[in-house]
DNA sequence: GGGGAGTGTCGAAGCGCTTCGATGACCGGC
DNA sequence: GCCGGTCATCGAAGCGCTTCGACACTCCCC
């Protein structure tokens, strides 16, 4: 079983047939009878055969890998990036493919190296900045790639992303027909925003667009992660203006230390103050008492970017932006 | 730059030399001469060569990458585990191997099949349960691995980790030296320990053991992560212990819960309970109070993994266990 | 000054697989 | 009963690299 390593060329005599009837049997790019694909594939799994994958990439030009890229910064969202990865690597399996693991560490160096050396086929790039100095570098790839994300200039890229403008304004339409019409979004760290990370912007700008139209007042800050500074915002947002019932949180970090402060503020959720988070479901579900939230997708993403890269990898065209609708679970603090 | 791939003979041809001395050069397996050496260097850059992956591996039977083998389960903490893979792909690179992401959903096959296509040359596990059952299959692998954490029958297994048992047995020490007399810990979720998670039940041992050797009173309960279930869990303790002066959090989830909860049970930190926590420092700065702790080595851990693999791929033979001194640092809440 | 003992380099044989062109065998149509 | 056309299979030529044995030099000691 887990003894020397089988070859096709064992495979090919156990069932007395030529190494490339194996080998066509394997991929199926010539018709062989049933009876010897029967034949075939018994051998191979008498004898327990597994390709070898160093062979098959140097023969097919195609290392059946995918690189995903993922940087590891302060800010960014942790336990989220791990889901999409998660999601990546079963979907990636889907089509038989495995996944290379690429940190920041290296920076576009890594990207190269792997590209040039064949390791990887292909490149799923996560937490995508508006200005990123990897996405040059994808466009004189030969490789085909997708984003998780926007960079300011999308065009001629893949990317795909949960519509965070329309995440945003969801959050606010709810509030808005709940009755609030005093509200406020609580957001990222402001260094954030300063890098240009797109999804804290584009929420913002769904925020702000949705207040416009539903004609309620509502107003964005950036929100710091630690309790004193979420607790020092909130109550200088409640003594300007009293009579905001309503808070959007898109700050995963943070939404606990928002609950706690309210708490000790003396508002009650929902009755004083109604609370929507855009969040993963089980952060969401943690907290007491559990928030209506805009789920982040992230096994969605994570499926999408890898159909679509397959899609490239067989030579089809697909389309350049891909924003996945958000979904507004109903929980108890509104 | 990016065109047609280079191959080792363009090399050759353009240094004049013959493949095998440019194999030679990058190996380092034989001697060169000074100014031959230069010349094949020269040309490697000036044509931008990159080995083939795929063909070394083949050839030379090393595919140069480790498989990181990481389940995502339940209760266990995501951010750790990602700086842990983290610290495993930058010390993988710095021993020239790549790293190439297994997760749970494929189980055991999954290891089996990477092994069997010689994808990868070695493993690194984690996240290791006491009875894993990727374990036995580990033993019988040609391929070389270290876990990141102990089964309950590590004989024969490479182990790397905390030495959580000292971890626990140091917070009580410290509590004890600061002259608390009646202290708790606060550990994983119930189902962390049924299922037998090593960190978390040896944790609660030096924990059990500090307490009887400092001849203080001390009570270990599990703890589960929502606000409601640690508040309930701190009352029923405050008031049953209304002495209780100390407090070991082993749950990253529930600190910011604990916190948050002593705040309405109108216990000051540090003044009427400390808290010392066991878990990764972010977390343990961004608290309010910042927290005195004990911080996971998730990078010194992943090294370490990461440099006994190397050894053993190496044939040298390396120490079965090996249990990384704990770190207290002193913060606000004690 | 002839015989080892290095040194530095080359050529060729694989590593295990895919893929292309060739070869039979078999079929139906005339 | 011969021809063109499928269908199923085979053999061989690579893919780009490592590694082994061979070879030509140089050096130095007796």
């Amino acid at each position: 079983m887990s003894g020397r390593t089988v070859t096709i060329t064992e495979v090919a005599r156990h069932a007395g047939v030529a190494v490339s009837t194996v080998s066509y049997v394997l991929s199926g790019k010539r018709t062989i009878s049933a009876g010897t694909r029967r034949r075939v594939l018994d051998s191979i799994d008498a004898l327990g055969y597994h390709p070898h994958a160093g062979a098959r990439a140097l023969a097919s030009k195609r290392a059946n890998v995918i690189a995903l890229v993922l940087p590891l910064r302060a800010g960014m969202h942790v336990p989220v990036l791990m889901r999409f990865a998660s999601a990546v690597v079963t979907a990636a399996r889907r089509y038989d493919h495995d996944v290379l693991l690429l940190t920041a560490d290296e920076g576009t160096d890594g990207i190269r190296r792997v590209a040039a050396s064949a390791l990887v086929d292909a490149f799923v790039l996560m937490d995508v900045e508006l200005d990123d100095n990897r996405v040059p570098l994808l466009r004189e790839l030969a490789e085909p790639s997708v984003l998780i994300g926007f960079p300011a200039e999308p065009a001629g890229l893949t990317c795909v992303d949960l519509d965070f403008a329309a995440a945003g304004g969801q959050c606010v339409a709810h509030l808005a027909e709940r009755g609030h019409s005093r509200i406020a979004l609580l957001g990222a760290p402001a260094v954030v925003y300063e890098r240009g990370t797109g999804f804290a912007r584009r929420t913002r700008e769904g925020f702000v667009a949705a207040v416009a139209a539903h004609r309620v007042a509502g107003v964005a800050l950036p929100c710091e992660e630690t309790f004193d500074e979420v607790y020092a915002t909130l109550a200088r947002l409640l003594r300007d203006q009293p009579d905001l019932s309503g808070l959007v949180v898109h700050n995963e970090a943070a939404v606990g230390h928002v609950l706690s402060a309210l708490r000790q503020l003396g508002r009650r959720v929902p009755a004083d103050v109604a609370v929507v988070a855009i969040c993963p479901d089980d952060v969401a579900e943690r907290a007491s008492p559990a928030l209506t939230s805009v789920l982040i997708p992230a096994e969605e993403v994570g499926r999408e970017a890898v159909r679509l890269l397959m899609e490239k990898l067989d030579g089809r065209t697909v389309p350049d932006a891909t924003l996945l609708a958000p979904h507004l679970a109903l929980r108890a603090s509104t």
